[in-house]
DNA sequence: AGTCTAGCCTGGGAGC
DNA sequence: TGCTCCCAGGCTAGAC
């Protein structure tokens, strides 16, 4: 599933095949994909606009156009490839783009929880401070002292308060798994009874984590490719994440899963405290 | 105000 | 084989 190394991936690689091109047009195939605006503006909308880039806030990806913007949300199963002209599309393909130069980009998403929403460029700021995402992880504004003054007087759950895109932005279940066990930090700790120690711990390791990720072209569970239709390799590096029942690869105790928020954690009992 | 829960979705796997 | 049930989880709205 999307999450931030997931997603910048997927930000890069639009950047490096769509990048600049000119649109040719844009077909909606499920009307329910499309926020802000009707399928059929949107369609004549894009018409011969220019794709100049895309970033990420968090795990929203944003696709500056010539004349507005579209901000695609990948949620759990979605994905953007790189289709051949002739290829037939899946029935999981909600919307494609076809540019003039042949280039033809399909937005997949067996689940449909994800969005393409259209924002015009006065909305984008306010559209943006929506979101309310907390600092971006691997920038200078994630630092410990912020971190810590934010999550200390929290009744929550640590794995809760890192899964909430308020505290820190870009994170989901399985990398705040992997964060909390490289933390030594028990995914049910309270904010409350987390250190200042504790939280540069966690600060420091998420970055490492997300960053190696990265590295790795992101983490393919179960449906995630990037814009080549290639898996990542981060998943081959898990050491808790869907791995319960075996053995935790620092101490050799047998790895726990436990249901939190409504969300599998996984964490060895040992190392965690 | 802070925290929690249901609902959105579909495919794959387990169990019978 | 074929059916049913359960699970995966990011985000939002509404409840507590």
């Amino acid at each position: 599933m999307p999450e931030l190394p997931e997603v910048q991936t997927v930000v890069d690689g639009l950047n490096s095949v769509a990048g600049g091109k000119v649109i040719e047009r844009l077909v909606v195939h499920w009307p329910g994909y499309i926020q802000g605006i009707s399928p059929e503006k949107l369609e004549t909308e894009t018409i011969n606009q220019r794709f100049i880039s895309a970033s990420r806030r968090g795990k929203y990806i944003l696709i500056r156009l010539e004349r507005n913007y579209l901000i695609l949300h990948l949620r759990m199963t979605g994905s953007v490839l790189n289709l051949d002209p002739d290829e037939e599309r899946t029935k999981h393909t909600h919307a494609e783009m076809f540019f003039k130069s042949g280039l033809r980009l399909g937005f997949s998403d067996v689940r449909k929880f994800g969005r393409l929403e259209y924002v015009l460029p006065q909305k984008i700021e306010s559209r943006i401070a929506k979101m309310n995402l907390g600092p971006e992880p691997l920038e200078s504004g994630f630092t410990p002292e912020p971190f810590w003054e934010n999550i200390r007087k929290s009744d929550r759950p640590v794995k809760n308060i890192l899964l909430d895109q308020k505290i820190v932005a870009g994170l989901g279940n399985i990398y705040v798994c992997e964060i909390l066990f490289q933390s030594g930090i028990s995914p049910f700790k309270k904010g409350k009874d987390i250190n200042l120690e504790e939280a540069d711990v966690i600060v420091r390791h998420t970055k490492e984590i997300l960053a190696f990720a990265i590295s790795k072209g992101g983490s393919s569970i179960r449906d995630y490719v990037n814009v080549d239709g290639k898996t990542g390799g981060m998943q081959n590096h898990f050491d808790v994440y869907g791995r319960a029942g075996e053995a935790c690869t620092a101490c050799g105790a047998t790895l726990e899963k436990e249901k939190q928020a409504g969300r599998s954690t996984f964490f060895c009992p040992f190392c965690q405290k």
